[in-house]
DNA sequence: GTTTTCATGGTGCAGATGCACGATAACAGA
DNA sequence: TCTGTTATCGTGCATCTGCACCATGAAAAC
């Protein structure tokens, strides 16, 4: 029942179960016919929206950023309304940390993408700007607490941003490897913010 | 020629080529022929040495963690040796960041078989074991340092043990992706290090 | 009503992959 | 010296994978 179709909004779909591939299998159990299969669709249709497996791996990778992002971004947000420094950091670190089943898909989703790309010498340029991207919102929000005299002026903004981001970045592969329970996780990162916001 | 051969010398070096394949490519491109040309051998005798393909991933496996403890504990060992608790969890720490060559290729190995197995439901036993070992370590120095009056007895060991361990994965993740140098890391660590032990 | 576009399915094909079977030559032990 | 073990190689095979080509029916355009 060929009915006019959104490409994009199929292509989407097929990202979904592609996913679900990556997390049941890994990146290297990505198939056409498993995608399918997934999908509830026949592989030519998967053809027919990706020309080539490639594509539809790199649109899939855009998708699971844009989607991170997007949840990071409204957490923030939502945060940032409150006008509580505090309450923007800590939400900048709980976007990154899975705390839901969702989350918990997109974040080992990345992990995959980035294993494989880590060692194929991986040219995805948003992966890279991502732990970036954390640590200067955080150095800006520790800046701005440090002017608003909840965090001492004595401390190293930048640094204190990156040890933040990358233990968030730490707790991510903790958690999907089972070494934290994610309450566990946001236990730690609320310790290390009662250290910084303490005077 | 065949001279009588080392069995276990034999696997270790088809390991180390499989971890050659792997860097390069990811654990999606081991293959049996891959292995075995870079390994400089015909893919006949890597079956002769592993009857099956996972018997080779899992020895791998073993082998890269067996390695890679190793230089941890000749690096935390050492650091003993010296009585100073700071240098310990020092060492402990630096003998998780990809330093040279050789760990990074170690640590890109690790972290190719993590997302490997946090897809598919890994069960590799060692590698959920490998960050709870890592923050028991550094607790229990932590503590030593306590009881020296070397650390602020008002701070938590666990939890601190806990912010450094998972700030060590994280730049591990970190250093890999190119978004922090070698030497970034660890002017990071000796930023923590410096807060920790001032008192 | 006819024609064109479009979403979808079926099938085949060349290449790669893991593995099994067989061959061979060098060494070891009798 | 002879026989058996062992390390090594070559080849073939069933399977899977990505992709290309073709078919078809329904909607849209005219």
């Amino acid at each position: 029942m060929p009915k006019r179709v959104d490409h994009q909004q199929r292509r989407c779909e097929i990202a979904e179960a592609l996913f679900r591939v990556v997390v049941r299998g890994g990146v290297s159990a990505v198939t056409l016919r498993a995608v399918a299969a997934e999908a509830g669709i026949s592989m030519n249709l998967v053809q027919y929206y990706f020309p080539a497996k490639d594509d539809m791996l790199r649109f899939a990778w855009r998708r699971v950023v844009e989607l991170s992002v997007a949840r990071a971004a409204a957490e923030v947000g939502r945060a940032l309304e409150s006008g509580d420094e505090r309450a923007v950091v800590r939400a900048y670190l709980a976007a990154v940390l899975p705390s839901d089943e969702r989350t918990r898909l997109l974040a080992a989703v990345q992990i995959a993408y980035f294993a494989a790309d880590v060692t194929r010498g991986g040219p995805h340029p948003d992966e890279e700007a991502l732990l970036p991207h954390l640590v200067r919102g955080l150095a800006e929000q520790i800046t701005l607490a440090q002017q608003a005299n909840r965090v001492s002026p004595a401390l190293d903004a930048a640094m204190e941003a990156g040890a933040l981001a990358t233990m968030a970045a730490g707790l991510v592969t903790g958690i999907l490897g089972g070494a934290y329970t994610a309450e566990a996780a946001f236990a730690l990162v609320d310790y290390r913010l009662g250290q910084l916001f303490c005077p």
